[in-house]
DNA sequence: AACGCATCCAACCGCGGCAAA
DNA sequence: GTTTGCCGCGGTTGGATGCGT
């Protein structure tokens, strides 16, 4: 049995709002408040419309300091950053934009800055070709410029703390490789790897390698050990010319300290080596900001963290003993 | 001026989470 | 423990507008 429909959808209107409804939803909210049911409020003022029309309408667009126009420079860098971290959760993303609705963001998002970044990959995909497959190094600092990269590395950490309270993750990198980034492939160091990588996960049990995402390729994961998803670090960035992600990090599944300061260490050396001296600060990355270098994080860094920020906790038994 | 295509964004839809019954 | 119904979220749609030819 399906759920009831909220609402009478044959005798409720639909689409564009009138100045007239919108006046009556703003005066009965900002008088009475919502009374914290939206379904029951439009038969209160009299509106044909659905509840869930209603706090749309409301939280969109007529509740106060709502902020419309275009976006800052700052919150485009917010935006991309938090996206980068933890995809597409425009609540999240919203709460750290004051007056922008989760709405907007998105909106901005799907329409002007994901094509804004993907036009950059495709720049960068074709000087690759044009190059013969080899990645230079100003190539990385590009990228890593564009992402913020200080920001990137702190959010890394943030992450790995969110995810894996107390344990260390493994770092996956899925071997399918598409055709047309087959010659990138042989030509990278790393291949061997990746044909080590390939054994190893066919020798795993299932719940590890449902994990690990076939339609995402050449993208590193953090999988935690009782395999219950992973987290893709690069999701907007899969088409970055493979080797340049792997770089970050390892992809064999030992779980070290020595891995993680690895994939760390990765980032920062690249960050570091991208006019990025701990003593200046004069270069600026694409944001306008001031590209100054992050603390170094380590391992024991993120423990110290944790154990500061969060209790141990409760740890389900690990499928993978 | 007219047409077609691209872009923007308000609004809709369906689902999962959650709390109350 | 199960059912019911609301809230909030993320994905998608479609009308309005802009722009190029």
């Amino acid at each position: 049995m399906g759920r009831a429909p909220c609402c009478d959808k044959a005798n409720v209107k639909r689409g564009p709002w009138s100045p007239e409804e919108d006046a009556k939803l703003k005066s009965y909210i900002e008088e009475h408040g919502t009374g914290g049911n939206w379904i029951a409020l439009p038969h209160k003022i009299g509106l044909k419309r659905c509840g869930k029309s209603c706090r749309l309408r409301w939280l969109n667009y007529l509740r106060p300091n709502i902020k419309h126009g275009s976006f800052s420079e700052e919150e485009d860098h917010i935006i991309c950053t938090l996206y980068l971290s933890i995809g597409s959760r425009w609540s999240i993303i919203a709460a750290q934009l004051p007056g922008r609705t989760d709405n907007d963001i998105k909106n901005y998002w799907n329409t002007r800055l994901k094509k804004k970044l993907m036009g950059k990959q495709r720049k960068d995909q074709q000087s690759l070709k044009s190059r013969g497959g080899q990645i230079k190094p100003e190539m990385k600092r590009e990228v890593l410029e564009d992402l913020k990269a200080p920001s990137l590395c702190m959010n890394m950490m943030n992450l790995y703390q969110s995810y894996w309270p107390t344990e260390l993750p493994m770092m996956l990198t899925n071997p399918n490789q598409h055709q047309d980034q087959l010659h990138v492939k042989t030509q990278d160091p790393t291949f061997e790897q990746y044909q080590q990588f390939d054994t190893i996960i066919s020798n795993q049990p299932e719940e590890l390698t449902a994990a690990y995402h076939p339609q995402l390729p050449n993208t590193p994961y953090f999988v935690n050990n009782n395999g219950d998803g992973g987290i893709n670090l690069f999701q907007e960035f899969n088409n970055y010319p493979f080797g340049m992600i792997n770089e970050f990090g390892c992809n064999t599944t030992t779980q070290s300290s020595e891995q993680f300061n690895g994939l760390v260490g990765g980032l920062n050396n690249l960050i570091n080596g991208s006019n990025c001296t701990s003593s200046s600060a004069e270069s600026t990355t694409s944001w306008g900001d001031p590209l100054a270098c992050p603390p170094p994080i380590t391992y024991e860094d993120c423990r110290r963290g944790l154990l500061q920020n969060c209790p141990p906790p409760e740890q389900p038994a690990s499928r993978f003993q």
